[in-house]
DNA sequence: TTTCTTATGTTAGTTTTCTTAACATCTCTT
DNA sequence: AAGAGATGTTAAGAAAACTAACATAAGAAA
């Protein structure tokens, strides 16, 4: 079994994603609701979250607490997902650019470098969770 | 976070387990009710397991699966967690020999010798879940 | 063969957890 | 002052899990 696999695999209820995360159960629906996660849903409509998502909802929040909005979350981790060589599809551009537009965006990251200092990697880091799990 | 303490983490509902390890609700409860895991539960009383709980699951659905029963599962599993060097604790003795006599033991261990083939580490082998996440 | 035991299935009634939707509130931005 | 964004709170309903009881199949024991 590839290891993407692994990672994407629903297992956790929402309950258990709360206290791994410290998000409000509120807080990741509406997450959800503005698409910065996809947990996949049970047979019963229940949220079951992965690995992945985890890790997802570790950086988002991670994000949110140096102050960046949703729109700019949403526009961080789209942009860490490409690989170097693989173009984006198209709707991932449009994603991009309908969120936001360029005014916007150099504003709010402007704002994030003067209020929350140097926007370095470590914001970026993914596989959180794989701190806590392997 | 020890590796221990990670792996023993409460985190999956019933529901998981019973896709994880393809036991039924009923078989997970029993093997509960027979001490052969503990899972923890939540506050309102539902059981959560870790990964170490899945993975004993996984142990002892191949202990069944080779024709051996519950008793002889007890056994088999009370003995593998005992660290070389360090002392078993009066329980754990107690428990292995109210559980089953000397000669029940000896006759279902020949009875599995008999019907299931070699008796060899690999029907012992930890960690199976540990091929699934890391 | 009859009976007992073990392991599991099934069902019923309850309790807990999760769901969506609505409304409230607080903080920024305009 | 008004609007937008993010989160809290609450209510009502649905799904999932709990225990307990009873059913049953297969083997062991008598």
């Amino acid at each position: 079994m590839s290891d993407e696999i692994r990672r994407s695999m629903p297992l956790f209820p929402i309950s258990i994603v709360k206290s791994l995360t410290d998000l409000s159960a509120r807080q990741i629906r509406y997450y959800e609701e503005h698409n910065l996660v996809h947990p996949a849903r049970s047979e019963g409509n229940r949220r079951l979250f992965s690995f992945n998502d985890v890790d997802r909802l570790l950086e988002i929040k991670a994000l949110i607490e140096k102050g960046i909005n949703l729109a700019g979350i949403k526009q961080v981790l789209s942009m860490q997902k490409v690989p170097d060589n693989e173009p984006m599809d198209q709707e991932q551009v449009e994603e991009i650019h309908n969120d936001l537009s360029e005014k916007e965006l150099r504003r709010l990251l402007q704002q994030e470098l003067h209020t929350a200092g140097r926007y370095g990697k470590s914001s970026l880091r993914q596989g959180e969770l794989s701190r806590f799990f392997h």
